[in-house]
DNA sequence: CTAACGCCTTGACCAGAGTCATTTTTATAG
DNA sequence: CTATAAAAATGACTCTGGTCAAGGCGTTAG
């Protein structure tokens, strides 16, 4: 049971989000130019800097997007699930692409030339607005972002990272599932995967939660609130979560 | 000498790069419902979740943007010189403020409706496409300042921020005037002024730089180079800042 | 000139997280 | 079922940055 339920069927590009606003001739134009392909874990789909001409959709599968420095240090950008897409934003100033991006579970990703996405936002005023929602969205994401690793500590960034893993609309006992290895969710918290074990095991004693392997048990989620969203700005039920799908 | 140069003379909303596809005609319904207040150091302009209605443009002075947790922590989310606008990203999604805005210096503003700017946004694809431009220009300075805060350690944060302030192409000995005071540049590198002074006690002692209180001199950039950028994902002359102009 | 205030610095101490080394657990292949 | 490797947990230690308290410096008002 490693892979999560939402990850067991391969997603559509109809589905993203970005494109609802598009009409069928722009998605027949992206298909005529689309290439899927099998990667396994651990394959560099492109560098931090390379010429960005492709977008990709991610099928089926995990991405890792990172950057690197001089002296070796990682920082995680972002992992991704299936139906997410990625280095489309190079469109905008330079044509490089922001961050590298990595294969962390076996995955299938169909490529796109970013040109079609740039010419459907000039043409596609809806496009264009849909565009800036989704930019937005990923603005408020990477403020949360900043903040959190500012103010929450190690347990409180996993009991938050938790929070937004379950539905947060039930009141009774809640199981959740880890989307991914402990030493990747360590990262994609920007901590080392010692100090994500010992702030886990922290956060149990402090909330009586039960972990088993990548599976968490709790009472409700009441406590995992109080330990975490004191250290937060926004209030609990994250309203970024909520709505499945924005204003149009 | 205590407010920088580019302070001393009052902005103009046309210089807002973010309108520079924009006609007279949008200029002037700005201007119709455009109201200008100065503010004393210390006063609020809005509270992060206040409902939205308004941007604001800095015609002189300083704003700090942050936000705070339910146990008082405050997290900096920017701190913005004169020419900036701000609160208009409130446009998607919902229409709250996603920070809280705060006067830092004595400062004159110039408020603004937000309708008229979505407005613009929905009829002049340009101006959407120069609102995506700046997005994403933000987008990768918030990509940049995740990294810089997981990865680099108080001096090299120090040493960036100086180095981002001088202009990167001089060659010779350079002199560098803190924008404001030390205790918001602390807070704006995400650090406690102790740790603040101390730090950079010891970027001086590693680089051989000279403070004398807001002013700092040093042979040439090469050592701050040498010290705080090995530790980013870019490279040195930061590209984001040599285009003053971004392409259309 | 002096007092008061804000800003900055400094010292002593502490806590959170990183590092390195080792062990335990779990998953996978044969 | 066992062998092997990968992932995770644990212990010991270090180091960076936060906290609390005190003192210095410079600006400003009286």
């Amino acid at each position: 049971m490693k892979t999560p339920a939402h990850n067991l069927e391969d997603k559509d590009i109809h589905e993203i989000s970005l494109f609802k606003n598009c009409d069928e001739s722009f998605f027949d134009s992206l298909a005529a130019q689309a290439q899927e392909q099998k990667y396994e874990k651990g394959k560099i789909i492109f560098i931090h800097g390379d010429d960005a001409q492709r977008f990709y959709f991610i099928k089926s599968g995990w991405i890792k997007l990172f950057r690197e420095t001089l002296d070796g240090a990682q920082a995680v950008v972002d992992i991704l699930p299936a139906g997410q897409i990625f280095g489309e934003t190079s469109i905008f100033e330079d044509q490089a692409y922001p961050y590298s991006a990595e294969v962390v579970e076996p995955t299938t990703l169909v490529s796109m030339p970013i040109s079609i996405l740039r010419k459907e936002i000039e043409d596609n005023n809806k496009m264009a607005y849909s565009m800036l929602s989704s930019m937005a969205r990923y603005r408020r994401q990477q403020d949360r972002e900043i903040e959190h690793r500012s103010i929450q500590n190690a347990p409180q960034r996993i009991g938050c990272f938790l929070l937004r893993l379950a539905d947060q609309g039930q009141a009774g006992p809640v199981s959740i599932h880890l989307p991914y290895d402990k030493t990747l969710v360590a990262s994609r918290l920007g901590m080392q995967p010692e100090t994500f074990s010992r702030a886990l095991a922290k956060l149990r004693d402090a909330t009586g939660m039960k972990v088993k392997g990548a599976t968490i048990e709790l009472q409700s989620l009441d406590q995992l609130v109080n330990f975490s969203c004191a250290a937060c700005s926004s209030e609990f039920p994250c309203k970024d979560l909520l709505p499945p799908e924005a204003p149009e």
